[in-house]
DNA sequence: GTCTATAGATCGATAGAC
DNA sequence: GTCTATCGATCTATAGAC
């Protein structure tokens, strides 16, 4: 009987779950509590703000899995080009090739927005951010480093509504193929041929 | 205070913001009852199926508006350049510069896709399928045009998702006009000009 | 730390007066 | 046609046993 979960953070992929396949609204906490396996006993002990304080602990923790995985490591890529198809790869494989939603951006059309409206304009704003520098470092000008990495960010969550609406991952997985294919190529010290990967 | 809104269609525009503004579960009757002046009573005589039917009459406005200012002209224009063009800036203004989101698009990333999925579907695949048509008799071969199509459509929304979590409505203008400017050029019959619209 | 029971508010929907 | 009153269900959050 004694569920021993006992750490918060084990909780918190669960919670994402239910967020993403019921929104803010629709996750109650009867779903919130078969999707954990926790009461209420236990989900307040946890998350003693309840209900607010459960989405904000996940928008924190998809926020720290981006900024590990794909924010800093196209902030300190030695090699941007390389960073940019490494994180375009983590990206895909983060989404499900599309078959999983992103829960910011299903937030920011909700109207929970205001309530975590500083956690979606972070991650939306380093996403953007990180992925200029990177363009910018491969030799873009600033303004077409500004403007390609506001339209991948855009096109990766377009393809991810798309493809909800549609039932088919596949309109994700071809956007990322071409965000892929407009990457500025490689430049590698042989200089002269037109390498892929070092 | 005998109020005589007495058309169920004078209802749907607001019933469209109020969904808009705070997503299906977020609309309350006590909250619709306040964004259209009638009570529970009169909402009841418009909509018998209650809160789902008023959704889905909300779709069907949105569909039918989409379906002549949008869908039918990329069909069935003498230009379809021009009809690109032309379309685009309905749909910049349908959205208001960015500071609109899409019902529909909101709906695809909430809990209720399953209810209306299939107007969802309809919805992005008309439109998918109509600018695929314009763009294919422009020149484009089935296979650019069907890419092009998707984009388009997938950039329109990635911005608004985009626009909206960052709040700043530039975010679509751009996004529209990055759009327009990858559109092929009208060719027209008085050869060498760059015409804008008839 | 986890549970059940339940309070208090709000939900969607209905009934019936006018 | 529009209103108010109200039902039963469901919601978040809390209390208290174990």
């Amino acid at each position: 009987m004694a569920r021993t979960v006992s750490e918060r953070s084990d909780v918190l992929p669960l919670l994402a779950e239910a967020f993403r396949e019921h929104g803010y609204e629709g996750a109650s906490l009867a779903l919130i509590g078969e999707a954990t396996g926790l009461g209420r006993g236990s989900l307040y002990h946890f998350f003693p703000g309840g209900k607010e304080e459960m989405a904000s602990a996940v928008l924190g923790e998809i926020e720290a899995w981006f900024e590990t995985n794909i924010f800093r490591v196209l902030r300190t890529a030695e090699h941007p080009e390389n960073a940019l198809l490494q994180t375009l790869d983590a990206t895909e494989e983060y989404f499900r090739s599309g078959r999983r939603i992103c829960l910011v951006g299903a937030f920011a059309l909700s109207d929970t927005r205001d309530r975590f409206s500083l956690s979606l304009r972070r991650y939306f704003s380093e996403w953007r951010a990180a992925l200029e520098f990177a363009l910018s470092k491969t030799g873009e000008t600033p303004a077409e480093a500004a403007t390609h990495a506001e339209e991948i960010v855009l096109s990766l969550q377009g393809a991810l509504v798309l493809a909800r609406a549609l039932d088919d991952p596949g309109i994700f997985s071809r956007a990322i193929g071409r965000v892929r294919s407009r990457l500025p190529k490689a430049r590698t010290k042989r200089r002269g041929g037109a390498p892929r990967l070092p």
